[in-house]
DNA sequence: TCCACGATCGGCT
DNA sequence: GCCGATCGTGGAG
């Protein structure tokens, strides 16, 4: 399957939320693929005082500004990290936040990554930014790779029609809580949990 | 230097 | 439903 270009990441970070929903996040570790089919996303502007962005370039914000179609990885809570798709022009520093995926490929790492039984049964293998970042062991070290090389990348996975996608506001921020900035999939108990 | 807080999760009540 | 874990980041002083 094709990997998504460049073209797809340097465009409008809403447009790009929703053009996610569907397709399939992929990592690659020598023969070992993990993937999984994206069906929840939020979108950080450059405007919105929720974004890491907001105050402009930091060190552990610099890649939200670089080239699109980067990972923005960070650490919070002291224990999780989060992963971004970098959006839209070199500059801005928009990014979308991956929320929730749903498993395909790698379920046995994935399991033994969590650390926990039954996961899959119960939708809790990748169903949270930290489950999924977990799950494909992403770490602060994957931050800045590029999604058009081999390591981790994206690819076209099912067709999602408008009527599928419903929106909704962020989870987690404490300032702009009523932008409706985040995306999922209708009917998939694969999203987070509210 | 210091320190409050976080794009969360899981365990406990 | 609530709360504690746990530490890097960056704004304040």
């Amino acid at each position: 399957m094709k990997k998504l270009p460049r073209s797809f990441y340097s465009r409008n970070t809403i447009t790009i939320a929703k053009a996610l929903l569907g397709k399939t996040i992929v990592r690659r570790i020598g023969r070992i693929f993990i993937s999984g089919m994206i069906v929840e996303t939020e979108a950080y502007l450059h405007d919105d005082p929720a974004s890491h962005s907001f105050r402009g370039v930091t060190e552990r914000t610099k890649v939200m500004f670089g080239e699109a179609g980067h990972l923005y990885i960070y650490f919070t809570y002291g224990m999780h990290y989060c992963a971004n798709v970098v959006t839209n022009k070199e500059g801005i520093g928009e990014a979308v936040l991956i929320r929730a995926v749903e498993p395909i490929e790698g379920i046995k790492v994935m399991m033994e990554r969590r650390s926990k039984k039954n996961e899959v049964l119960q939708n809790n293998l990748t169903n949270g930014p930290a489950k999924f970042a977990q799950a494909f062991g992403l770490t602060t070290e994957h931050s800045g790779i590029d999604l058009t090389a081999d390591e981790i990348f994206v690819v076209e996975g099912r067709t999602i029609s408008r009527s599928e996608i419903i929106t909704g506001t962020r989870i987690g921020i404490s300032s702009a809580q009523d932008e409706l900035l985040r995306f999922y999939l209708k009917d998939t108990p694969w999203v987070s949990k509210k």
